[in-house]
Formats: structure tokens, C-alpha cells, sequence
DNA sequence: ATTATATCCTGATCGC
DNA sequence: TGCGATCAGGATATAA
């Protein structure tokens, strides 16, 4: 469940590793991902590698012949691990799906349920479907009221989308209610100005502490060099239903939302308005 | 137009 | 101890 700021933490990673570097061959272990295409990223080089949404986009340059570039995007989805490695030993085969060999080390994608997602594209701000960053300084409190406005969607329910708001998923959207202390089942145009004010100010702040805390590490997360994050330690709802509230002592309750897990406190975020 | 549901996929866990 | 059933969820396609 690589959200925003697990994909930020691996995009980070590998940004001082792959900068720079030449692909010298690609090697697509699942037919899945599209081999014929992913290949033509051969003889290209690593100038930037950034997160785009909850995706790790690796900007190629071409250095022979006309200059051009295109962006490989790697959608890790629920399983999906970028690993870099320096070694030229085989690499671990069990769920390696694409490996990419450079002129210094490889970058291994591995991804045991196969959800994930590699694509190529020339350009990357050409696609309007995709919703604002909250990390961007046009994520401002008015921005997100007037994305909020007429929708009457439940609060968790829109904060998955992607076409909204970018880089949320199951795990911080419970916890990003709770720290604005909204009911997940609010109407999701129907809240006040104070309201809209501390969803504004708490998605950005959650989001935020657990970048600072390499993500969380739920089940499958590991960073560029397979290590997991600590952010965990910090869940104050998700997956803790039936403890106790960390802030008022009340017992989490878990609630099903289109089929997911929602985690919420009924004390610290009541029904009512 | 908006909102809800089924689907993909496999490892881990659960109950008998 | 084994084994089938269930659960986990990001995003898309399809249905309502």
C-alpha cells in the first residue's frame, strides 16, 4: 500500500543512485508489463527521478543522436519494490518482474501480486485526470473547498481519489480524519469553513510527519534498499480496531467503506456537525 | 453526471 | 497438520 509518502521516501532514495546512469539492458521476467515497449528505454540515461502522484517517475534522456526525452513511471500499487542493488550476482528471482541493468548496478522491480504498473510517456503534465498534489503550494485551503464543494461522497471515500487529491490511500486517509477529527462518513461537500480548514491543514501535516519518517510499513513496504519504514509506530487509528484511543482512551472502531477498512475513534470524531 | 461495485492478483492468516 | 476460505487494497472498467 505505497502511498504518497512511501513513494516520495523510495523516489528519494533512488534519485542520488540512478541519476546519471545509462540503461544498458532490460529484461521483462512478466509478460504482463509489456516487453516490447519497455525496451526502447535501452541506451537512455537517468537525468531526474521524482514521485508523480503515488507513481516513482524516472525522467530518460536520450545522449546519442537528437535529444529527447520520455518518463518511465512505476505505479507500485499494493506490492511493488523498486530495489537498487550493486551487485552483478544474479538477483533474487521470486517475484522479480523487471530488471534494468546500468552501466553501475541494476534496478530491480519486484512485485508479488502483479498489480503493479510500468509506462512510458512523453510528457507529464499532458494528462488532466490526475487531482492536485497536496505537497505543492497550490494545495491551499480554498483549492481543497472548492474540490470538496457539491460532493456528497463520504469524507473517506473521496479522500481515495486520485482524480481529487493525489497520494492518499487507505492507510492516511483514516488517519488524516482523525487528526482532523471528521467522522469518515461526513458528507464530504457539507463541511464547514473550520472544517475544510483542519482537513486542509491535516492532510498536509500527516502527510508531511510521515515522509520525515520514511512511510509506513504495513506488510510490504521497503525503500530503495529494502528497509521499512517507521511511520508505523505512529498510526494512531489504522489497524488498531478495538484498542484504545491514544488521545481520549475510547475504544477504534473499525467501519467498511466501498469494500476497504476504515479506522476512526467515534469519541475524538463524532457524527454531528 | 455522479456514485457504486466487480475485477485483477497472490501471500498471509483463519477456522475447522 | 493440512486445506480451503477469507482478507488485504490501488485503480480501472463496468453497472446503476
Amino acid at each position: 500500500m505505497p502511498e504518497l509518502p512511501e513513494v516520495e521516501t523510495v523516489a528519494r532514495q533512488l534519485a542520488p543512485l540512478l541519476a546519471g546512469r545509462r540503461i544498458k539492458r532490460v529484461e521483462v521476467l512478466d509478460a504482463k508489463l509489456d516487453a516490447g515497449a519497455l525496451g526502447q528505454v535501452q541506451g537512455w540515461t537517468v537525468a531526474e527521478v521524482f514521485r508523480h502522484g503515488k507513481q516513482v517517475a524516472l525522467k530518460l534522456a536520450r545522449t546519442r543522436g537528437k535529444p529527447a526525452e520520455q518518463f518511465l513511471l512505476v505505479h507500485l500499487r499494493m506490492t511493488g519494490r523498486l530495489i537498487w542493488t550493486d551487485s552483478t550476482a544474479p538477483p533474487e528471482p521470486r517475484h522479480l518482474r523487471v530488471r534494468f541493468v546500468l552501466d553501475r548496478g541494476s534496478l530491480l522491480f519486484y512485485d508479488p501480486r502483479r498489480f503493479g504498473l510500468l509506462t512510458l510517456k512523453e510528457c507529464l503534465t499532458d494528462d488532466s485526470s490526475i487531482g492536485l498534489d497536496p505537497m505543492t503550494p497550490s494545495f491551499t485551503r480554498q483549492a481543497l473547498g472548492g474540490l470538496l464543494a457539491g460532493s456528497r461522497q463520504p469524507l473517506k471515500t473521496w479522500l481515495l481519489r486520485q482524480d481529487q487529491l493525489v497520494g492518499i490511500g487507505n492507510i492516511y486517509a483514516s488517519e488524516i480524519l482523525f487528526a482532523a477529527r471528521l467522522h469518515p462518513q461526513r458528507p464530504a461537500g457539507a463541511l464547514s469553513a473550520d472544517e475544510c480548514a483542519r482537513l486542509h491543514r491535516c492532510v498536509q501535516a500527516v502527510l508531511k510527519l510521515a515522509v520525515k519518517h520514511c512511510g509506513t510499513t504495513f506488510s510490504d513496504f521497503q525503500d530503495a534498499h529494502g528497509v521499512t519504514g517507521r511511520f508505523q509506530r505512529l498510526l494512531q487509528v489504522y489497524g488498531r480496531e478495538g484498542q484504545l484511543c491514544k488521545t481520549c482512551g475510547g475504544e477504534i472502531v473499525r467501519l467498511v467503506q466501498q469494500q476497504r477498512s476504515t479506522f476512526y475513534c467515534p469519541v475524538c470524531q463524532p457524527a454531528g456537525q
